[in-house]
RNA sequence: GGGUGUUUAGCUCAGUUGGGAGAGCGUCGCCCUUACAAGGCGAAUGUCGGGGGUUCAAGUCCCUCAACACCCA
């Protein structure tokens, strides 16, 4: 940072301005002070006299200026620095270019500078202020240079003619076609972002200085007048218009911004401007899918243009999708070195290779040594393959509403499992079913409690998946599909389809467990394909002719429809007491270290004549899961040896605890639970003691929560009650 | 400086019009049980960033503070 003085124009002093580009000063058009600033009061309007150059500026004042800041006289240099542009716009000064586009100072400098490379006129610059007294000093001064990408050359600003569209008109109905609904955000929120840019829209520079692109389709003669045209040969015959007779004719070097290309895209690729059968059918679009940073650029643009060139919206509904970052939430980026190629994640990368992919072809090849020490720590035994199904359901279930994803590998490893098991499950329905009869001719079919339950369960699954993809929670379409098909269908249902299927069961009663099977899994397999394609297509192609479904392929199947006609409380309700009956044996299993091969002999009391019901009809599936040796009812009890318990409802299954279980740790068990009902008790209560709780809350809520004691209070006592008895023993 | 968003279990994240805090991974214990050890069964784990307010009731609504992230200038 240099500082030099600035002498006034009438002797009278001098100000003190800072610049990091002294050369620069060449083009100085004035001094800015802060019009509050009480130290430049008198100096506001004179005129000063720029050292170098035979020009006066003046002084002026603007409230952009940081009187804090050095000595709060700031040069201004309205063709080389964006802020300075601003203040001169607003105090209409002249706008001097001192740079030619290779860096070198112009013809509007001094001679003794002129076509000198803009670091040696620095040096020059400097000497001479200072040969002439006015540097005061040089500090040190760390700021942020831009650098070009490619050349990393530094990047001057530079006051050039470039083409502009005028934004505004455009804009109004696009900002009307997102008010009005024509065009909505999902999430709902980014219209936000988009009114934001869209109300405060500058003018918009489509001139790109690269060579590949569109040309700017606009030509000059030698005077400087412009032919717009869209061919050449049509700017020839303008020009021969205006002049009478052929004129040499430049083509402007520059092409069009990408983004205005772009916009045009919903709309060219269907054949405009011809009115095409394909633009007639297909146009406006349905949905746009893209990234938040993509909302300006691209979005914005394509709906400007749309409306401008189609007088419609080019799409309906935008979704936007968060970005994907690595697993330290960092934006990848290949000059990083930690991108994830989503190749690398189907297919696996051992470490070498991976990091010599991301280490080569660095910007900046001095951080190769950093991006392989971060791999090799990421990564230490490179990436395994994850395959594509296990990929896409990750991004999937990762598609939730926020603006990060920060990518988890081991959630991919937890979803490359998944595959695993619908795979692992499909082999055994295979097993089950393939060259028996599925009752695909349309046999009597005889439904068991398992099969209504399971075929209800998939109903709800199918319409909880459909309405989370028309919100567009992929996430949430994913995780219903994954909890249906791990914790329901292969943790439950196939569990009992063996029971049925391995006993002495009627042929009608094997039969509709197989077609339940089958047909579960072949309407689970098309809700599942779209985010899982492959294993989906691999494993229907034997399962759709069991389910007698027709077709060469899933792709061309239907989705999936609930139907309500199959949703079933009595099947559900009943599958309740079946699943907690045999959670309670587990449990007791589990926590007693009880080998899960040996069978139990149980004890129940205190049960209904419905809990006997029940068990009459689900036995073979306790006896079968359980593992149950034996299922004895009491009368009492109190009848019962020392015996570890466990509730269903009311009903006491109790567990002889005879050479299995240590009296102190059943006792345990029961104090722990006995505690935590007790808190939960006093919560319930609390609320119910709450004369404004009973008065003010609906009724249902109140009622629910007098039940939840109930409840509760039943489960304290035959819990407290078994303490005491065990402890008699 | 203006705007937007995030903060929930050790990690990555859900939580629908306010009504008993969830998933995956990881952790602990027992099991190679005839689809699956990339598995089965069981268990533990939270001052829902801090403070205040509205309400019978707040992870959820309002205010405020803090930290972090992104966009624009």
């Amino acid at each position: 940072m240099w500082h030099f003085k600035y002498p006034l124009a009438d002797g009278s002093g001098h100000v003190i301005v800072a610049t990091t580009r002294p050369e620069t000063m060449l083009g100085d058009s004035a001094v800015a002070v802060h019009p509050d600033d009480e130290r430049y009061q008198q100096l506001i309007g004179k005129e000063i006299a720029l050292p170098l150059t035979a020009r006066t500026i003046p002084v002026i004042a603007d409230d952009y200026v940081d009187p804090e800041f050095g000595s709060g006289c700031v040069k201004i240099t309205p063709a080389h620095d964006f802020n300075d542009y601003a203040i001169g716009k607003r105090h209409e000064l002249p706008m001097m270019n001192i740079l030619t586009e290779e860096a070198r100072l112009n013809n509007s400098v001094p001679i003794q500078y002129r076509d000198m490379d803009r670091f040696d006129a620095r040096k020059k610059v400097v000497e001479d202020l200072d040969a002439l007294g006015l540097l005061v000093k040089v500090e040190p001064h760390k700021l942020m240079v831009p650098r070009g990408d490619r050349s990393h050359s530094v990047i001057e600003p530079l006051l050039t003619d470039q083409w502009f569209v005028k934004a505004g008109p455009l804009a109004e109905p696009a900002i009307k076609a997102v008010e009005d609904g024509d065009i909505k955000f999902v999430p709902d929120n980014w219209k936000n972002t988009y009114f934001e840019w869209m109300r405060n829209i500058e003018d918009w520079c489509i001139s790109r200085q690269i060579w590949w692109g569109h040309r700017i389709p606009a030509w000059y003669d030698e005077e400087g007048n412009i032919f717009v045209a869209r061919t050449e040969a049509d700017a020839r015959d303008k020009a021969r218009q205006k002049h009478g007779r052929d004129v040499a004719l430049t083509q402007d070097n520059d092409v069009l911004d990408t983004w205005f290309s772009s916009a045009l895209w919903p709309f060219s690729t269907l054949g405009w401007p011809e009115k095409t059968p394909e633009l007639e059918t297909f146009y406006p679009t349905n949905v746009l899918v893209t990234g938040f940073d993509i909302i300006f650029f691209w979005v914005a643009r394509m709906i400007m243009m749309g409306l401008k060139f189609t007088g419609q919206v080019p799409f309906k509904e935008v979704y936007i999708h968060g970005l994907v970052r690595d697993g330290h939430g960092q934006k990848m980026s290949k000059s990083k070195g930690n991108v994830l190629d989503p190749i690398d994640l189907i297919d696996g990368i051992d470490l070498e290779t991976l990091v010599s992919k991301r280490t080569s072809g660095l910007m900046q090849p001095k951080m190769a040594a950093k991006v392989e020490k971060a791999t090799r720590a990421e990564f230490p035994d490179g990436i395994q393959a994850f395959g594509t199904d296990a990929l896409r359901f990750t991004f999937a279930a990762l598609a939730s509403t926020g603006r990060d994803i920060k990518f988890d590998l081991q959630r991919s490893e937890g979803y490359r499992n998944f595959c695993n098991k619908l795979w692992n499950a499909a082999r055994y329905v295979l097993m089950n079913t393939e060259d028996k009869d599925c009752g695909q001719q349309g046999e009597a079919l005889e439904l068991s409690m398992a099969d209504l339950w399971i075929l209800s369960r998939l109903q709800r699954t199918v319409r909880e998946v459909t309405e989370a993809i028309e919100q567009y929670r992929l996430d949430h379409a994913a995780q219903a599909i994954y909890e249906f098909t791990w914790n329901e269908y292969c943790d439950w249902y196939l569990e009992l389809s063996k029971v049925v299927l391995n006993n002495d069961s009627s042929p009608a009663q094997q039969r509709g467990t197989r077609h339940t099977l089958v047909n579960v899994l072949e309407t689970l397999l098309r809700l599942t394909h779209p985010i899982m394609p492959f294993i989906t297509e691999e494993i229907w192609q034997r399962v759709a002719p069991l389910a007698a479904v027709e077709g060469n392929t899933i792709m061309l199947q239907r989705y999936p429809d609930s139907n309500d006609a199959l949703i079933n409380s009595k099947a559900e309700t009943e599958m309740e007491w079946v699943t907690s009956f045999i959670l309670g044996v587990r449990t007791i299993r589990g926590e007693m270290n009880i080998p899960p091969g040996k069978p139990l002999p149980v004890l129940l009391a205190n049960g209904s004549d419905k809990d006997a019901a029940l068990l009459d009809s689900n036995k073979a599936y306790l006896n079968g899961i359980a593992r149950l040796e034996s299922v004895t009812w009491l009368d009492n009890a109190d009848d019962a040896p020392e015996s570890a318990i466990a509730l269903v409802g009311e009903m006491k299954v109790l567990i002889p605890m005879a050479g299995l279980i240590n009296k102190e740790d059943e006792l345990a068990r029961l104090n722990k639970q006995v505690e935590k009902l007790q808190k939960d008790m006093q919560r319930t209560e609390g609320k119910l003691n709450n004369e404004k709780f009973t008065r003010k809350a609906p009724e249902a809520v109140v009622e629910k929560e007098r039940q939840k004691v109930a409840e509760m209070q039943s489960s304290l006592d035959n819990l407290t009650q078994q303490i005491t008895r065990i402890e008699a023993l």
